[in-house]
DNA sequence: CCGCATCCGGGGCGATACTG
DNA sequence: CAGTATCGCCCCGGATGCGG
């Protein structure tokens, strides 16, 4: 990108991840970890081939990505994080955070979506209330894919895949879902917009947002 | 900006916030407060008239500036940001935060430079360690124009102007006068730097980092 | 099939000129 | 002062090709 050519912080910011699909190439690899170029293009529907390799090599020589040749049982190369890269978690909760106000009209005609994507407020709004309690998996999912929330000593952790035994299992539409993970609805009220869930309630209460909060949380302290 | 067609949060606040310059007109308005067409132009270093007034628009309609007509004595309109232009503030926090690492090795050849970018390292970076005690204020200046930092109840506060008695002055090169601010230079390292600074020691030791933490603080809590 | 590279049309962007 | 108008270019989107 054509830089700004401001001394400012923002500005030298923009300079390196303002491109388009910059930012959204940061998110699946903090939702994948390392994957296939493959693997990344299938949760950016709509981008250009060549400008997802473009996007990579330019990430790449940012130090934000790190190309890596798999081991040989594999026959491509991986694509991750850096440790700069994984710095902008912080920037991409708080865009998150203030874009959340246009999910509760629900997916626009065309939306793609992707169950992955949900991995973002299952670990921005979910808490473990009872972290001595054994741990607890949910398998949720919607269309194909499923993914999987599930507590860990540091807190709720969210991934794509299944898990061999999930203590419940959750499926219905994305915006439904992503209504009951954030807090904006409970089990109930999801349910009677479509919301499938079985398993014992005590699993989901123990992660969910305890009230309904406010759609944009005030910053911390 | 064309939409990216995901039904994610990210991609939806990226939809809004997304194209080019469109941040940085929010830094401004959030630096400046309510002010002119041109006091915006004059922080946009680069930026095509056109497309100054293009985004202002879009903005508008997306509900983050409001442009307001100014009352009589001044014949001129008003662009100031909604509230939820305001809660872009953390957004713009974190952005600074991420950049910070590319400001260390100073200003690219041809960088453009305003004082009043210094206020985002002001208040984030200093504190008030003695809010008991009179209020101070520090006049800064780089070039021609000047900014104040001062105490107030809620904390350090800067803006652009200047102040009728400031307890210090500073003055020098923006990448000493940010490495000061940002704590990692002391006053004698940033004196040796070219740095001038009037005044008592202790108005700055007042605000001033304690140490010289990592360029890049860990996330809170 | 995976991981791109190439090509081409269209639109966003940059620079300047111009106007009320 | 506060924009509008115009034009050229480059980035982006979409499709196709192609080597491993």
């Amino acid at each position: 990108m054509r830089s700004y050519g401001q001394y400012c912080a923002m500005a030298k910011a923009l300079d390196v991840i303002g491109d388009r699909w910059t930012l959204l190439i940061v998110r699946e690899l903090m939702v994948l970890g390392a994957c296939r170029y493959t693997d990344i293009r299938e949760g950016l529907p709509g981008i250009a081939t060549n400008l997802l390799a473009e996007r990579l090599r330019e990430l790449e020589a940012a130090g934000i990505v790190a190309r890596r040749e798999a081991p040989p049982p594999i026959a491509t190369a991986l694509y991750e994080l850096t440790a700069r890269g994984r710095q902008l978690e912080p920037l991409l909760d708080e865009l998150g955070s203030w874009g959340l106000q246009y999910m509760s009209a629900g997916p626009a005609p065309g939306d793609q979506f992707r169950s992955r994507w949900l991995t973002w407020p299952a670990q921005q709004f979910l808490t473990d209330h009872q972290p001595q309690e054994p741990p607890v998996s949910i398998e949720a999912q919607v269309g194909e894919d499923s993914i999987v929330i599930e507590t860990a000593p540091e807190g709720v952790r969210a991934r794509p895949g299944t898990a061999e035994h999930p203590d419940a299992t959750l499926s219905g539409a994305p915006h439904a879902l992503l209504a009951l993970l954030s807090g904006q609805l409970d089990l109930a009220a999801a349910r009677a917009k479509g919301v499938q869930y079985s398993g014992s309630p005590a699993v989901l209460r123990r992660l969910q947002p305890l009230a309904f909060p406010a759609s944009r949380p005030a910053a911390a302290s």
